[in-house]
DNA sequence: GCGCATTACTAATACGCATTAACGATCCGG
DNA sequence: CCGGATCGTTAATGCGTATTAGTAATGCGC
C-alpha cells in the first residue's frame, strides 16, 4: 500500500527570499474572499456566459486597487495562446547609419497600425546571429516567436520564407513578390499610378510621350512601364517600343542630341521612373537643362515616384508619391488578418497623384 | 470507495483545428527520442550540474533544426528565465512622421548593440497616437514581457517607472534622470564636453568667454553650464554670473547692442547651448551676423551640440557632437548588465569634440 | 563483487492566468 | 412540492518551458 506520491517536491524553488514580489491574482482573490477564477473573470472583461454579481465585482476591483495588482503579460499570453507580437524582419539592418536607405517611412505606418490594433513589434535583424545560435540558414525561424511576421526588402531567402508559409505561419512581404507561391504581400499600385500620370499628360494635350527607364526587371519597374503603356493605349496615343527608352546607364546614354531628336519628332512630354539611384530622372533633368528647355513651357516632365535627395530642392515634379507609410499600415492590416485566420486583405495600395509644377500644356504647334 | 476524480476534464479546449502550429519542445523531444526536459537542457545552454552527451545533444539540435523550433517567449518568461528580448518604450511614437524629432539616431546604436549581444528588440507601441484605448494607467506594465526595458524621452510617467524599478524589473532610461531614485540611466557627459570646449577656446588665447543659454532647468542645460563654468575655473578665467547670459527668449533678448557691449568689455568668444529649438545658437549667430562679425577673425563662436537643421548649411561650428548612437549602445549595455544581475555600467558617454571652423585665436589686442 | 562516485537522463512539478465543466442555490411553472 | 431553468461561483486543468530530485547505468578502487 504505497503512497501515490513519495517523491519530494521537485520543480522550481520558491522565491528565494521573502522579497515582496508583485501581487498575483491568487492574492487578490484571498483579499476579496473569492476564488482566483473569479478574479480572472472580473478582470477579463465581460465575456459571454460568465456572469458576476455587482457586489463581487466591486470586492474584487477594490482588492485589485488596494494591492496594486497588474497582470503578468507573460502568463496572460501563455494562457491565451498568442502574444500580440508582430515580427518585423529586414535582412539588412533596420536602422542603418545612412538614413536614406532605411525602412523608416514604412515603419512609420507599421508602428501606427500595429499600435492601433494592440500589437507590439519585435524587431529581428538579419545580420544579427540571434539568441540561441540559430544563425545560418535557419535564422528566419526566430521570427516564429511572434504571432506573424512582416518582411522588408527583397533579400529574404525564398526557401526559408516558403517553409514558414508552408507551416501556416502568417507572413507578409512588403513589396510585390509573385514568384513565391502563397506568399502574401502588399505593394504599391504602380500600374494605376503610371496610367494616371499619362492620363494627366494626355489631358493637358500631349500627344507624344516617352518613358525613360533603367534596365531593371524589378516588379516596380515593369509595373510602371506597364501602366505607362496602358495609359497611352487608353488615351489613344502611340505606344510601342518607340515610346520607351530603356538604358542601363541613362546619365550617359540620354544625350542632349537624343533629346533634341525626340523634340523634333513631336514628343512634348517625358516620364522617368524612380529608382534607388534616381538615375533616370537625373539624366532626364540634366539633358533638359542642357538643351535649355524651359519646363513646362517647352516640354513637360513627370516622375513616377519621388525625386532623389540631391534633386529635391528643384521644382516639385509632376507624378506620384509612393505611399510608404500607407504600405506599412496595409502590411500590418494584412498580417493581422492572417493571424486572425481571415483572408488576406487587398494587396495593392494606391499612389497619390502629385500635380507638381513640371507639366503643363504642350507648346502651341505652328 | 469513490474515485478521487469524478469530474470530466475542464480546462481549455484543445487546438480547434488541426492547423499546424509552432513546434513545441515536446515534439522535438519525440523526434529526437528523448524527454522534454532533455530538450530544455540542451537548449538552455550548458548550466552547472547538467551534463548531456554529445550524441544526445546533436540528436536534439538536429530535431530542433528540422522542425524549425523556437522557444515561446511567454512560456520561457513564465518559467522564470530570460527570453532574449529587450523592450524599447517611448512615450511618443517611436517613428514619428517628422524624422527630425525621432529617436532614430539612438535606435541605430540600440539595434547594433542588441544584435551584437543576441537580443531582439520589442517596440512597445503603447502610447502611439492611434492607440485604441490600450494606453491605460498601467500601460507600462506590458514591458514586463521582455527581460528589461529601455525608456526613451522624458515623458515616461515617474510613478509607473518607480513601480517597475521597485519590483526589480531592469529598466534603463536614456537621458539623465536623477530625480527618480534607483532609476538607471545613461546620458551624455555634457560637463566634460563643455569643459573641453572652454579649454579649447582658452588654449587659443581667449580670456573672456560668455555662455548663452536658454531659461531651462533640464539636466542637459545645467550640465552644460556646469561644464562651462568648470572649464573657466580650470583655465583660470573669470567666471561668475557675468559669464552666463540666460534668457527665455534669446532671439529677442540677445540684441546687437548687447553683443557690442560684450565685445567692448573684452569678450572674444561666445558659447551657445544646443536645445530642441536651437534658439540660443540661432540668436548668437544672427546677432554676430548683424554686428558684422567676421568669425573667427573678430570673435570665436562655439556650440555645445549640433546646429539646428536650418543652420546646418553654414560653417561647421566648433563644439561637440552628441554621440546618440553610442548612447543607445551604452543603454543596451547597461540594460544587459542589469538583466544579468550585474552592476550598472558607466552611465556617462563622452561627447566627441568637433574642431569646426568658428573658433580661432582672438583678435590681436592693441 | 560490493560500496560509492559519476554520468546521462527523466519524472514531476511550478510559473500565473484563462477557460470551462460542474455544482449549489434560487427561482419558476404546473 | 418537484423537475427544470437560471444565476453565481469554483475546482480543475492546460498553455510551454525551466528546474530539480531522483534513478538507471557505468566506472572505479579495494
Amino acid at each position: 500500500m504505497e503512497e501515490p506520491r513519495k517523491r519530494a517536491r521537485p520543480g522550481r524553488t520558491p522565491a528565494p527570499t521573502g522579497r515582496t514580489s508583485r501581487p498575483r491574482q491568487a492574492e487578490v482573490a484571498r483579499l476579496a474572499g473569492v476564488s482566483q477564477a473569479t478574479v480572472s473573470l472580473v478582470l477579463g472583461g465581460r465575456k459571454q456566459g460568465a456572469t458576476i454579481s455587482e457586489e463581487t465585482r466591486q470586492k474584487v476591483l477594490d482588492a485589485v486597487r488596494s494591492l496594486g495588482y497588474v497582470p503578468d503579460p507573460a502568463a496572460s499570453r501563455l494562457a491565451a495562446a498568442r502574444n500580440n507580437l508582430l515580427g518585423v524582419f529586414s535582412f539588412t539592418s533596420t536602422f542603418p547609419t545612412d538614413v536614406q536607405h532605411s525602412y523608416y517611412p514604412f515603419l512609420v505606418g507599421v508602428e501606427q497600425e500595429a499600435a492601433a490594433r494592440g500589437y507590439d513589434l519585435v524587431l529581428f535583424t538579419g545580420s544579427s546571429t540571434g539568441g540561441a545560435g540559430a544563425a545560418g540558414p535557419h535564422a528566419l525561424n526566430r521570427v516564429r516567436l511572434a504571432d506573424g511576421c512582416l518582411f522588408l526588402g527583397r533579400h529574404a531567402p525564398a526557401d526559408e520564407l516558403r517553409r514558414l508559409v508552408a507551416d501556416g505561419f502568417p507572413v507578409v512581404h512588403l513589396g510585390r513578390r509573385d514568384e513565391l507561391e502563397g506568399l502574401a504581400w502588399v505593394g504599391a499600385d504602380y500600374v494605376s499610378a503610371g496610367k494616371e500620370v499619362v492620363a494627366h499628360l494626355a489631358g493637358l494635350g500631349h500627344r507624344r510621350i516617352v518613358l525613360v527607364r533603367e534596365d531593371d526587371e524589378a516588379p516596380a519597374s515593369t509595373d510602371r512601364e506597364h501602366g505607362f503603356l496602358k495609359g497611352l493605349e487608353e488615351a489613344g496615343l502611340p505606344g510601342g517600343p518607340a515610346a520607351v527608352f530603356r538604358s542601363a546607364d541613362p546619365e550617359h546614354d540620354l544625350t542632349a542630341e537624343r533629346l533634341r531628336g525626340w523634340l523634333d519628332d513631336g514628343v512634348t512630354a517625358f516620364v522617368a521612373e524612380e529608382t534607388d539611384t534616381g538615375d533616370a530622372w537625373r539624366a532626364l533633368h540634366n539633358a533638359a537643362h542642357f538643351v535649355g528647355i524651359d519646363c513646362p513651357r517647352d516640354a513637360s516632365l513627370a516622375l513616377l515616384g519621388s525625386p532623389p535627395p540631391d534633386l529635391s530642392d528643384g521644382p516639385m515634379p509632376t507624378g506620384f508619391d509612393i505611399p510608404r507609410p500607407q504600405l506599412g499600415a496595409a502590411a500590418v492590416r494584412m498580417l493581422a488578418a492572417l493571424v486572425a485566420g481571415e483572408q488576406a486583405t487587398e494587396p495593392l495600395v494606391a499612389c497619390a497623384f502629385r500635380p507638381g509644377t513640371t507639366a503643363g500644356a504642350p507648346p502651341a504647334h505652328h
